[in-house]
RNA sequence: GGGCCCGUGGCCCAUUAUGGAUCAGGGCGCAGGUCUUCGAAGCCUGUAUUAGUGGGUUCAAAUCCCACCGGGCCCGCCA
């Protein structure tokens, strides 16, 4: 299937080469100014070569050179027929844009089942949520997998609190009680360190007693969380010596390692707590997973000693500090990892070692990892891991590690960096329990929708509030998130991603609502949107602009799936949301001269909304059935700013 | 010390993949206008930029190359 302005192009390439200029159409491009056309061909290097123009025909209403570009424009009645046709034809479908579908696993937000998932969190489900839905709309088939990290450290500190920790009081959400546990046995474990060195001779002791306090401190506010829980938990693990804790943490992690049941039931009951309050956060925001793998399950024994074994065998075993490594730099010469251009030039010169087992030859994450690899590019053409940028490093060496095995598709092992998201003025920590959840960010943005739905329409009914306060706080988060590349630092002001003005989401769905609503008036009035409309009708400028941008819609989607940048449909609906505002504002519909025009502008009308609804399901946001706002002035209520709300659930 | 990423009006973002048309687009903010007519979360008018700095390649650079400056991140027998 290829896109209406797509056919558009594609005339002009055969176009251009029946007048012989088939090699340059790599050049066409979309001029500045659509006055001057809709494809040009800069003839700059062509240095006056005559060219003879034939008479154009199909879409392409008519060439002319000027300025030294050879510009073509767009049958624009036709491109319109095309357009509608296509959305006709695909309903809902209208931006998939098909080609040979491939196995796809994307693996995505596989947050730490230690504490509940934040805003970075949410910038990597989305990301990886859109991505997904992406590469299926390009026709691929495309598995969402969560790994689900049950076999570090920090695990089993958490859950050796989890193991003392007295039971969760009634209506907290499963993984901030997990949060508030392992923060309390963390902060617990460290302080039993820090009291162990304090013993030992010539140890700085202000640096540690410092850092003693700052840890009592978030203790306290853990405590005022929870009072009699924290009390209860931090006396009977404040019992343990730091030898204590060494002994069971290195008897759990072997533990796993060699499936030891009763350790795998007290991670599993603790992880599956924490993953219980994941997956309702998940479910509310519309992410969703076709599996959840257990890092426990991935790496079996056999595996590591199979993954052993071919590092030992490979050329580039080598030994870091007495333990077994793979050597990244010899391998990153490699002619086929280096033939993964794009990999090297980005990794630098001096890529250290990766190490594959502890000394106690218990495994390390990354060496898990390479065996989760394995395993997902056995069911995949194409492996995605969208992780946070900051371990670009860990995941060049992974991939690395399976050039140095000789692994076949190691080239299709890709991770997807993005980079972090900021808090204004808040330092988080998830080992101490100090953070902003994602279900807090997410209540305050569909709090402040509800507001600004109760003051603009004061009169609708509870169920359609709700689900509309949900659609448009949860659309805003996406938005904001979504629409900056990924490789950006953002900071997330909350007051900022629901301004609920323009550059939002809320912007956009209102547009699409109000398509909508032009149509189903229309409806209402009976008034039909013809088999056949007669697009010569769409003489204004700004209606030609809307076909444009809504016919080059799936190249948009296409280009989001191939190259990950789905900023660029983000900015892309923007547009059209935008041109159409300002369209209808100017020109009615329902109320135009004839029936001939009216017709025209209702078809226009449903591209739009069609287009939006497309382009926004892709993007994972969804339209609210009513925006409506009443005729009444405008008031900026104290209640509804975003710092007094924010100052409420914060304190 | 080494590496990766980012740097666009007072603030935020797009454009950077494939360099192109003497107006670099939006938004926020600020100043003003606009609801009896398809819903004002809208629309219209005004306001502001040496595209970090300097050099190079080119007929043409925000875009490619080099250097420098500023910010973020990474370099752990953590994950």
């Amino acid at each position: 299937m290829v896109s209406p302005f797509g056919e558009f192009k594609s005339q002009v390439e055969k176009y251009l080469s029946e007048i012989g200029l088939g090699d340059q159409v790599e050049r066409l491009e979309v001029p500045s100014d659509l006055r001057l056309g809709h494809l040009a061909l800069p003839l700059f290097h062509l240095h006056g070569k005559p060219i003879n123009l034939v008479e154009p025909s199909g879409l392409i209403a008519s060439v002319n050179v000027n300025n030294n570009y050879l510009n073509f424009k767009c049958n624009i009645k036709k491109l319109s027929e095309a357009t509608f046709n296509q959305i006709k034809e695909m309903g809902e479908n209208y931006c998939n844009n098909r080609v040979q579908g491939m196995q796809v696993i994307i693996e995505h937000t596989s947050a730490n089942p230690l504490h509940p998932m934040h805003i970075g969190h949410a910038r990597n489900a989305f990301l990886g949520d859109s991505l997904a839905r992406l590469m299926k709309a390009r026709g691929h088939f495309v598995k969402t997998h969560f790994y689900v990290d049950d076999m570090g450290l920090q695990v089993m500190i958490a859950t050796i609190g989890f193991k003392n920790s007295p039971k969760k009081p009634e209506g907290v959400k499963p993984d901030h009680w997990i949060g508030f546990v392992y923060a309390v046995a963390n902060i617990m474990y460290e302080i039993a360190g820090i009291n162990s060195k304090l013993n030992e001779n010539g140890s700085d002791y202000s640096s540690l007693v410092k850092k003693r306090d700052e840890l009592i401190g978030y203790a306290a506010s853990l405590r005022e969380k929870f009072p009699k829980e924290f009390d209860e938990l931090s006396s009977s693990l404040s019992k343990m010596s730091l030898n204590e804790w060494e002994r069971a943490i290195s008897t759990m992690i072997r533990g796993m390692e060699v499936k030891d049941q009763s350790t795998l039931k007290l991670v599993r009951d603790l992880v599956n707590t924490a993953l219980l309050g994941f997956k309702e956060t998940l479910d509310r925001v519309n992410v969703n997973f076709d599996e959840w793998d257990w890092e426990s399950q991935q790496a079996t024994e056999e595996d590591i000693r199979g993954l052993v074994e071919s590092v030992q065998d490979s050329p580039f075993k080598m030994l870091y500090k007495g333990v077994l490594a793979v050597d990244c730099n010899a391998v990153a010469k490699l002619p086929e990892a280096s033939k993964d251009l794009t990999l090297i030039e980005k990794a630098g010169k001096e890529i250290p070692p990766m190490l594959l087992l502890r000394s106690d030859n218990t495994t390390l994450y990354q060496t898990r990892d390479v065996i989760y690899s394995i395993k997902k590019l056995a069911s995949a053409d194409e492996v995605y891991n969208v992780v946070g940028a900051e371990q670009s490093l860990a995941q060049l060496q992974v991939k690395l590690a399976l050039y140095a095995i000789n692994h076949p598709k190691a080239s299709r092992l890709h991770h997807v960096p993005y980079e972090m998201v900021r808090l204004p003025g808040r330092k988080m920590a998830g080992r101490y329990g100090s953070y902003v959840t994602l279900d807090e960010v997410i209540d305050l943005a569909v709090l402040m929708a509800s507001n600004e739905i109760r003051r603009r329409n004061p009169q609708m009914d509870e169920q359609a509030l709700i689900k509309s306060s949900e659609a448009i706080g949860i659309g805003a988060i996406k938005y904001a998130l979504l629409s900056v590349s990924a490789q950006k630092v953002v900071e997330f002001q909350v007051e900022r991603a629901l301004n609920f003005e323009e550059n939002s989401a809320p912007f956009i769905q209102y547009a699409a609502v109000r398509a909508n609503n032009i149509l189903s008036t229309a409806s209402k009035r009976g008034i039909m949107i013809p088999e056949e409309p007669d697009f010569s009708n769409l003489t204004d400028e700004a209606e030609q602009e809307i076909i444009l941008l809504c016919s080059r819609l799936p190249d948009t989607v296409a280009y989001a799936a191939d190259t990950l940048h789905v900023e660029a449909l983000a900015s892309n609906v923007m547009e059209i949301a935008d041109k159409f505002n300002s369209y209808y504002a100017r020109v009615p519909v329902l109320t135009a001269d004839n029936y001939s025009v009216i017709g025209a502008r209702l078809a226009l009308s449903k591209i739009v909304y069609m287009s939006l609804r497309s382009a926004l399901s892709l993007l994972g946001i969804a339209i609210p059935e009513k925006m409506r706002t009443y005729l009444q002035p405008r008031i900026k209520l104290a209640c509804c700013s975003a710092k007094a709300i924010q100052t409420t659930i914060a304190g």
